[in-house]
DNA sequence: AGAGTCTCAATTAGCAAACG
DNA sequence: CGTTTGCTAATTGAGACTCT
């Protein structure tokens, strides 16, 4: 500790910092960094996003479409409140307008051949239904803790989570899926027609029915994805009254091969109805794609313009390029993300869907090997589980070392590691559910041993082999003792007197297994005893080596 | 003497934490 | 997530050991 304050004494960065301040006044705020990487202009962030476009009549028009009034009704619930109802049997309410358009879609989901168990999966919009902003999402995966009877903007969803993050107050935004339903994510997309056959085309109908009059009666929205940004120009100009009119801007690049917004026109007057954005979902800022810069800002540049002109407050104005950094351990969470829904699943992620996920790490010349390693695995073998053993032996790699060892990290497992077992060790521990979790999956484990299946395994055999070796061991062992103790002891064991008593009468027989009864109960007896006795010297010993331990830290700190 | 316990080995499953 | 260590308990069985 006092080490620690006496580095912050010697003032480096205080003298750094004093040298900066002297040259540069001012820090660049985010506004301005937006401003400079798109050479723009503006006091705030719409602003900015105005002097990107570059028809002149477009952007007047846009500039007078903004002077209108936002028509909204805020929902006034908690918006994640749904999440603590595990076991809702129905969808949170969060504005009776959207309750009412949603038990619509749900009747008319059920009309073309939905039941229950498929109904329950469905994911509701939150927030109004008459919103200021419109955030349209693709459709609602497994990774949630609120399976069924969710809603959409679900914080517990890595993607999700994104929006929740950068959107302060969501009471203004209606969060929607284009397709409600619950699916496994999968890189070709929901995949319906294996479900749902014959009535395909009807509920697909239904969604986009459903997502166009969420665009529409929201002046602005937010549309996230590939497979989205495409739909909903497809959706929009197929409406006769509506002119889909994209706007020009003076970025460098391209989102989804086009440019990242769109207005919507009355047709025959052609006065703006809807301001629409496009932006990357939020899946591509938890892989490892290259990241470039511009397109964080951009990203952050859209989603805060959008959220000024409808009102909404925004969490963090830098929040998608300030992630940068945060890559490559969000690598890890994702792949393990993904692990999880392949296990909950039972389908394993395409290899070349992988690769893309990891196409950043896996082209460092430091695993070379390992990716020509990985193009021999078969398909049916997890690519995401291969990469996550790869971690796990550089992770031993790391644990083997003497760096590792003598290492505080170490020290601190090995004194967690103690606790846990003391911990394990206690009485409060052992009437826990936890303790009771571990006697079930022992009473598993001893069933999995019962089956003619395990009994008939290589492990099965290994284990005979072993308990064969370890009795020719004793036997060795034994022999050794004989002989060196002269081997004059080894006297004549007891005779084989067992069927001699074999019974002749029925009393004698039901005292023999009255005897054996007792016998039974007296050695379970023992036994809990014993188990008790050992239980008891395992904490005492454990205790004495953490306050011995204690003692030697205590006494350590002293001295320095 | 006889009842009860312990020993060797590997395996089942779970828990406590750490790393990648 | 997957893997590690060292603990919980049980199983196999024969022989040695301990307690009553």
């Amino acid at each position: 500790m006092a080490k620690h304050e006496r580095q912050a004494d010697d003032s480096a960065p205080l003298a750094k910092k004093v040298r900066y301040d002297d040259e540069n006044p001012q820090e660049l705020s985010f506004l301005d960094e937006v401003k400079k990487s798109f050479s723009a202009d503006g006091a705030d962030f719409g602003q900015v996003f105005l002097s990107l476009i570059r028809d002149k009549d477009q952007k007047d028009d846009i500039v007078r479409f903004l002077e209108q009034n936002v028509v909204c009704n805020p929902v006034s619930v908690e918006m994640d409140a749904f999440l603590e109802d595990e076991n809702g049997s129905t969808w949170a309410t969060h504005d009776v307008d959207m309750d009412r358009a949603w038990s619509d879609v749900v009747e008319q989901l059920r009309g073309v051949g939905f039941d229950d168990s498929i109904i329950r999966l469905l994911s509701k919009p939150s927030g109004p239904q008459k919103a200021a902003l419109c955030c349209l999402w693709h459709y609602p995966t497994f990774a949630t803790k609120k399976r069924y009877f969710g809603l959409t903007l679900d914080r517990s969803n890595p993607c999700l989570k994104y929006q929740w993050k950068k959107i302060a107050d969501n009471s203004r935004v209606r969060t929607q899926d284009t397709y409600p339903m619950r699916r496994i994510y999968n890189s070709l997309g929901p995949q319906w027609e294996e479900l749902f056959a014959n009535y395909t085309e009807d509920i697909v109908n239904v969604c986009h029915d459903f997502a166009k009059e969420a665009l529409t009666s929201a002046p602005f929205s937010i549309v996230l994805g590939a497979s989205n940004s495409k739909l909903v120009r497809q959706l929009l100009d197929g409406d006769e009254d509506l002119l889909v009119d994209d706007v020009s801007l003076r970025i460098p690049f391209k989102l989804f091969g086009r440019d990242p917004c769109v207005v919507i026109r009355d047709k025959k007057t052609r006065q703006i109805l809807h301001v629409i954005f496009f932006s990357y979902h939020g899946m591509w800022f938890l892989v490892a794609k290259d990241p470039i810069k511009e397109v964080l800002l951009l990203h952050d540049l859209i989603w805060n313009a959008a959220c000024q002109w409808s009102g909404v407050p925004i969490a963090q104005e830098g929040f998608f390029s300030d992630r940068q950094d945060a890559i490559p351990r969000d690598l890890l969470r994702c792949i393990i993300q993904l692990r999880h829904v392949e296990k909950e699943s039972g389908i394993i992620l395409e290899h070349e869907e992988g690769r893309q996920i990891l196409s950043n790490y896996l082209s460092r010349p430091e695993h070379a090997e390992f990716v020509e390693k990985l193009r021999l695995l078969p398909k049916e073998d997890s690519l995401l589980r291969t990469v996550l053993q790869y971690w796990n032996i550089k992770s031993l790699a790391t644990k083997a070392t003497k760096n590792w060892q003598e290492s505080e990290a170490a020290q601190r497992q090995r004194d967690a590691l103690d606790k846990g077992r003391a911990t394990q060790a206690t009485i409060k521990w052992q009437d826990s559910e936890a303790a009771q979790r571990q006697r079930d999956a022992v009473d598993k484990g001893r069933a999995t041993r019962a089956t003619k299946k395990w009994q008939e395994s290589e492990a099965a055999q290994r284990q005979r082999d072993a308990l064969d070796k370890g009795r020719a061991t004793q036997a060795a062992q034994r022999q050794r003792d004989a002989l060196a103790k002269g081997g004059a002891k080894g006297g004549a064991k007891g005779g084989a007197k067992g069927g001699a008593t074999m019974a002749t009468k029925k009393q004698q027989e039901s005292e023999a297994a009255q005897r054996q009864r007792d016998a039974l109960e007296r050695r379970a007896k023992w036994n809990a005893k014993r188990r008790e006795m050992s239980r008891i010297r395992l904490v005492a010993r454990l205790q004495a080596k953490l306050a011995e331990e204690a003692e030697l830290r205590r006494q350590s700190e002293a001295i320095q």
